[in-house]
DNA sequence: TTGTATGCGTTATCAC
DNA sequence: GTGATAACGCATACAA
């Protein structure tokens, strides 16, 4: 197919088609100003010889790359790959390619990427932060590359930002448990230095006062990640709270820690919801699937991908823009693991 | 920052330092040669002007690229993002950048994907291929783009390929199941197009036969994808088999499978093992999360990514090259789906 | 409709 | 140790 070792390029093509180097360039982005008989003989040429475009050239000479990125905060949690895939869904719309990079929590993990990002000269930057507030971010959008942070607000609206209300995401859950009838209840999540679970605690805690309720019976029991694990962990040290004074009913911060704490709870020989309902957050696929169908507040996964990256394109475009917050509405999911007879499954 | 709208290059860069651009090159590429004096001269004129090297540039005179990508064939499936994952780490050990895309099982996507792939000039390529033997396959190889096959051997040997023995990890699971006195097994999977699944499948009846059980005992129940809700639905069509012709256990050829059927098996009143048994295939996160937590055979799900990415890298430094199909030995790990009293958990 | 010429930002080979 | 300079493969403005 390739006589010598070398890929062919475009000056191979047009030799071989018996035109100019320009007219193969013409054929591939403006074939409606070249003749069709010549179309198709270089076509045919390109064919034969197996000519691939230069992508790296293509970009250096047109000055725009045809790639997104999205920086995922946790490549362990299900929630973010559904919102990559809702990402991907608009690339692939807009015939663009998308990186998908995963920080995992960690500043230096997340920096190095978004300094590798800058060099491939993407075309926007979709990304969950481990910081919000950290300066790379800022950096990356004064250079010129639209930056959206997804499930997440952006700080003092220096960025678009897409993401569900957390703090009224803990008010329903919360408000939820307490209309099954609780009065003791623990919330489960951290780190703090998480925006997601301090703005879905404090809703807990709003909704809560709110009712009239008690402070000192809204018992917050830290983790140190969003894991399953933490959640397992978090199990543990309820299960080890007098029986008088353990809560009938527990909030998780997401759907991990939830499958975790319910695991646990289960394994020690408690009936779920009847000794112990729980409520998680996300509503990824799994939380359905759990033996005992775990109640859960949903975020609209992929839609939240799909809306951050049609930000991202709509800046990138150019033209006059505001950077905007979109806030969607969360929505409890009522299911096995909060109601004995769920009317949503 | 920058002054002009332009984004700063080697030559803005020069002029700042009062050097020539083939210095500042230097310090980037070869900073032993340039003098102390002057070397931080140029990289304080590249800090302050914010200079960010272009990639494509790069690529385009140095004839490599950076990056190696790897196609998944279902974004789905924790198993695909763990081994991302190990691939990920590999990939920065060696400094590079990591593409990932997903097939979700469709040809035509996967087709796409290894184009843009080619466009890009990637340094190689992993990938868990709708089907092995597609042409596309062999023409990214022909052209001296080194790829991987993952968790899947090659046809032929025509490639490098890092997998586990799929028939043997389908023995070992209804081995495991006879061994509990299991005398009828369902087995549940599909679709037969893909590889892994006919391979399990094919292990569990090998070994169904050794043991000299009749083969109408061991009853298949193909499924349409390897997900959650063929699962429930495949636990739908084992409830409707008649009492005493009922399987009392059932192997799985993933744990998303599993996972359904145990959530439509608990729903629908069974007791895990006692009425029914179950064993997964991957031995992802979520099965040893499960509320009954599921026994499942193990993939060594980062060392597949990792041994792959190596593979991948060996094979594009050039030298002497002799494909190798890796297998890894898939491991049973016994949970409270199969055993009541679990050694290991 | 087609061909020619120039430059994108970088690396690397030379002289100096 | 440093500075010119020629590619790399392609897109495009302009000439023919």
């Amino acid at each position: 197919m390739v006589g010598n070792g070398r890929t062919p390029s475009v000056k191979d093509v047009a030799a071989a088609a018996g035109v100019s180097l320009g007219t193969v360039s013409n054929v591939m982005n403006r074939p409606e100003v070249v003749s069709p008989a010549t179309r198709e003989r270089v076509e045919r040429a390109m064919a034969e010889l197996g000519f691939v475009r230069n992508e790296s050239a293509r970009q250096l000479r047109a000055g725009t790359s045809r790639t997104l990125a999205y920086v995922m905060l946790d490549g362990g949690n299900p929630f973010f790959h559904d919102v990559a895939q809702g990402i991907e869904l608009a690339a692939e719309d807009a015939d663009l390619s998308l990186f998908i990079c995963t920080s995992n929590g960690r500043a230096d993990r997340e920096a190095v990427h978004l300094d590798r990002l800058m060099q491939q000269r993407v075309q926007g930057v979709l990304i969950t932060p481990v910081n919000p507030d950290a300066p790379h971010l800022a950096e990356i959008s004064r250079r010129g590359i639209p930056v959206v942070i997804v499930d997440r607000v952006g700080a003092g609206g220096a960025f678009c930002s897409v993401a569900v209300d957390d703090v009224l995401g803990g008010r329903i859950a919360v408000e939820h448990l307490a209309e099954q009838g609780h009065t003791r209840v623990a919330v489960v999540g951290g780190p703090e230095s998480l925006g997601q679970v301090r703005e879905r605690l404090e809703g807990a805690r709003q909704v809560w006062a709110e009712l009239g309720l008690p402070a000192e019976d809204l018992i917050y029991l830290p983790t140190e990640a969003l894991s399953v694990a933490e959640g397992r962990s978090a199990g543990e040290r309820l299960a080890g709270i007098p029986a008088r004074r353990r809560p009938t009913a527990a909030f998780c911060a997401n759907d991990l820690l939830a499958l975790g704490l319910l695991q646990q709870s289960i394994g020690a020989g408690l009936r779920v919801p009847e000794d112990l309902a729980i409520v998680g957050f996300d509503d990824i696929e799994f939380a359905a699937a759990a033996a005992v169908p775990l109640s859960s507040v949903r975020q609209p996964r992929q839609e939240l991908g799909r809306a951050a990256a049609q930000l991202v394109l709509e800046e990138a475009a150019g033209g006059r823009h505001e950077h905007q917050q979109l806030s969607f509405v969360p929505e409890l999911v009522a299911r096995a693991s909060t109601v004995l007879r769920p009317k949503v499954f």
